[in-house]
DNA sequence: GTCTATATATTGATAGAC
DNA sequence: GTCTATCAATATATAGAC
């Protein structure tokens, strides 16, 4: 049938976001897809090839699979990008944390060593970020005019990937739910600043450190 | 020699680190460190015994091996906070990206399924989580009073792993920076409040969402 | 505690009939 | 495009002499 392509790709994604990617075997895709060897070679010559499909549907299905379902309910976009933060959570309760970021899993396992999946994983990013700074664009007329809206977008990513790998060992919500309201006082600080240009970054205590190599804003 | 078994986590250690738990082979390690297949058997009846001396190693190390090389040269409390993130900066450079936080890599690939590895990966967690909690206690005279350092900790974990994470796909400091940046300017902003007690949460535009499961601070 | 040789299962992948 | 049977390589782990 046509759609045995479909299937195995349906199965490879619900295994590597379970298991991983090398931890997830082609016999175990093989049952849980129903297909026979022979199908999936057809379709997927190496292993690594279903990866990409994977990577490639997560890409592509960002808006039915997780957008348009938050975008129905809520309006407003700053509550839009908690309503997507919201998403992961209720995907943590109802996995019961057999779970993470799919994109973010990967990313860590196979960054170093698959460079054409982590071509795939940065587009996954790309695409999140741009529906994450869309939202922010919209809401511009309540931010400071300095707001870099792709920064704050990225920061967003950041601490949402960050809060589900602490939420997955913890087995638990509290560190999910402690950094998205530390995320939420963020934009919160931002708001209450309203559209004037932001306060200039205050002077420290003066301090005797050297060499400080982070960048500050 | 006595050293055997430290030279098998040694080895164990940074091939995990640099390619994972699963796709990091038994003959790899045993190459790597130098010794027989019956010295490994003889310290860890199994791989996984391997890895939780790994874990362990951390888990005992974080003083030593990044605490102390970055409190050497900086003594100002939210200072040390930022040299910690600067710490796995330098990192992420040297190695070339080929590299993310360890525990963080190994926790995504290994919480679901190894719950003996998942409690020491808290293990980690917690030593760094109390690391960077006494350093907001050490700077609480200059922070609002309703500073929580506990969360404040667990916010910027959450930022280091996401940080770290988007890094290594991009190959590219950018991301790590970008997000550091932010950090920055929340605690400038709590700074700048100083030790009055923090302002209210401001009322947003209202909006028409109706159900909102996100906890705010 | 260390050595070499090897067992056993599973891995990703292939062959070739249909 | 699907099927069964199977390959070669690698995986983790073991045996038993030293």
């Amino acid at each position: 049938m046509a759609q045995t392509r479909e299937r195995l790709v349906e199965a490879a994604r619900d295994l590597f976001l379970l298991k991983g990617y090398h931890a997830t075997g082609i016999a175990q895709i093989l049952k849980t897809s129903g297909a026979n060897s022979g199908s999936l070679y057809h379709f997927f010559p190496t292993k690594e090839d279903l990866l990409l499909a994977v990577l490639t549907w997560y890409r592509d299905n960002i808006d039915e699979g997780l957008l348009q379902f938050v975008y129905a309910r809520i309006d407003d976009p700053i509550e839009r990008v908690f309503g997507v933060l919201d998403g992961y959570r209720q995907l943590l309760l109802i996995l019961e944390f057999e779970y993470g970021c799919p994109i973010g899993n990967l990313a860590l396992e196979l960054s170093n060593s698959h460079p054409a999946a982590r071509t795939l994983i940065r587009e996954n990013f790309e695409n999140w970020l741009a529906a994450i700074e869309a939202n922010v664009v919209a809401a511009q007329d309540r931010l400071p005019l300095d707001t870099d809206p792709r920064a704050l977008a990225l920061f967003t990513l950041t601490v949402m990937e960050g809060a589900v790998m602490l939420a997955k060992t913890y087995r638990n919500l509290d560190p999910f739910d402690s950094a998205v309201a530390q995320l939420r006082s963020h934009y919160d600080r931002l708001l209450a600043e309203g559209t004037e240009w932001s306060s200039p970054r205050p002077l420290p205590e003066p301090t005797e450190h050297q060499d400080e190599s982070i960048q500050h804003s």
